[in-house]
DNA sequence: TCTGGGGTCCTAGGACCC
DNA sequence: TCTGGGGTCCTAGGACCC
């Protein structure tokens, strides 16, 4: 018999989140905006029983927000993580194994726990993690991710299911793959819809009936595996090893458009930083960098121009200063005089631990730099991340992005954590 | 005026090699 | 008139995810 996956989701995260600390918020409609506040991108139940819709632009919803109140936070994704944490331990106890698949989802490993009630066992987490939170779940079982995904979402839709889907059940499962639209599929997204429907197949259940070869031709192998997923065969594991990354990147849009090169240096400096930052706390090194920038693409009719370059790195590197040198000798070569950018980032490609780094002929030490680059992050790791700033990045930052209506860092911040008074 | 950020995997096609 | 065959590696771009 096939081991039992559970995935356990929270319901509108940033949202329960936010709610956990602002008591105000329960019950009304809420969104939590994306970065730069630009779009919505988590909405609590009364914000979508408006119609507000993943991805909306907020500038859109202007009218719908003043006529019903709705409480509208920037994110903050300091919070985010570390409340990530706390429902991690609350699992805990509950399954052999965990996959961490996003910032509020997890799936579980249920091996050993076969001969229980796992409904009555999912249910028991979910109480826990709710008394250890208040964030609430839902939980989906099956015997592939696939199945897992396709329950939970169920069990998030369905009333019915009063929060757990068990498919491992061929009567549950059958019911829910007949009724489940072939685009809501894990995996499916919406060109492949748009074939699968086109071939009358429109619900789960149509595709889990689909001829494997047929499914190959339509959406290569990936599909092939959806579909074995789909028939309870596993072509997916739960994966309890952190994989090695491949690649990293630091983007953002700004919060006022840039025409000048120094202003862009200056936030190509800062993102580089960042990703030196990021390469170093996870004992990486690349070998190569590409600065890239553009303009308003959501505005076709004004002047376009996206400019992008790679750099190799040689010696590879997790130096923030060579990452900026680098970064600059791209930006230069990609830089147009004449537009407004609106948005520009730095990617790194080839990563390796750093003790595997590949050595250059006549490389020089780099024991100081080394040393000046833990320095950096101690300090800005315990005084905030802008103490410690190389000049490049500028002092007054005007495109710095938009994030007027943050919450507090209730949980990472000692200067912010709530304060109790006894009348 | 105002539209996110950060990933993964797969395929096709070109460069290059023997 | 004839003008190989098969590998590998790399990159760009598409599709998808949250």
């Amino acid at each position: 018999m096939t081991a039992p996956i559970a995935l356990i989701d929270c319901n509108n995260y940033y949202v329960s989140c936010e709610r956990a600390f602002d008591s105000s918020l329960v019950g009304v409609p809420v969104i939590v905006l994306s970065n730069n506040d630009g779009c919505a991108i988590a909405r609590s139940a009364e914000a979508k029983a408006l119609g507000i819709k993943m991805g909306d632009p907020v500038h859109l919803l202007r009218d719908k927000i003043r006529a019903h109140g709705i409480r509208v936070l920037s994110s903050n994704y300091a919070l985010y993580g570390d409340m990530q944490r706390r429902v991690i331990a609350a699992c805990d106890a509950f399954a052999r194994d965990f996959e961490i698949y996003s910032i509020d989802e997890t799936f579980l490993d249920l091996s050993g726990f076969e001969g229980q009630d796992l409904v009555a066992h999912a249910n028991a987490m979910r109480a826990r993690v709710r008394k250890w939170t208040t964030i609430p779940t839902c939980v989906g079982i099956g015997t592939s991710k696939t199945l897992a995904k396709l329950g939970n979402a169920a069990a998030k839709k369905n009333p019915m299911f009063d929060g757990v889907a068990d498919l491992r059940d061929d009567g549950v499962r059958t019911w829910v793959m007949d009724r489940f639209p072939v685009g809501d599929v894990w995996g499916v997204g919406r060109a492949t819809a748009r074939k699968l429907e086109a071939l009358g197949i429109e619900h789960a259940g149509a595709l889990r009936d689909m001829p494997m070869k047929q499914a190959r031709a339509v959406g290569t192998v990936v599909l092939e595996r959806l579909v074995a997923e789909l028939r309870g065969v596993p072509s997916d594991v739960v994966e309890t090893i952190e994989p090695r990354r491949k690649g990293m990147a630091v983007t953002r849009s700004f919060g006022t458009p840039v025409t000048d090169f120094p202003t862009l240096f200056g936030a190509l400096s800062q993102y580089a930083m960042r990703a030196g930052e990021k390469l170093r706390s996870h004992g990486l090194v690349a070998g190569r960098l590409t600065a890239f920038f553009h303009t308003n693409q959501h505005k076709p009719d004004r002047p376009q121009y996206a400019g992008s370059r790679t750099v190799s790195l040689h010696p590879m590197t997790s130096d923030s200063l060579e990452l900026i040198a680098a970064a600059k000798r791209g930006a230069e070569r990609a830089w147009r005089d004449g537009y407004a950018y609106t948005k520009a980032g730095v990617m790194l490609d080839d990563l390796v631990a750093a003790d595997l780094r590949p050595r250059t002929l006549f490389e020089a030490g780099t024991e100081k730099r080394d040393r000046l680059m833990n320095a950096i992050d101690e300090i800005n790791g315990r005084f905030g991340k802008f103490a410690a700033v190389t000049a490049s990045q500028g002092f007054k930052r005007e495109w710095k992005m938009r994030s007027e209506m943050r919450s507090p860092s209730w949980t990472t911040d000692l200067n912010e954590v709530p304060t109790v008074r006894a009348r």
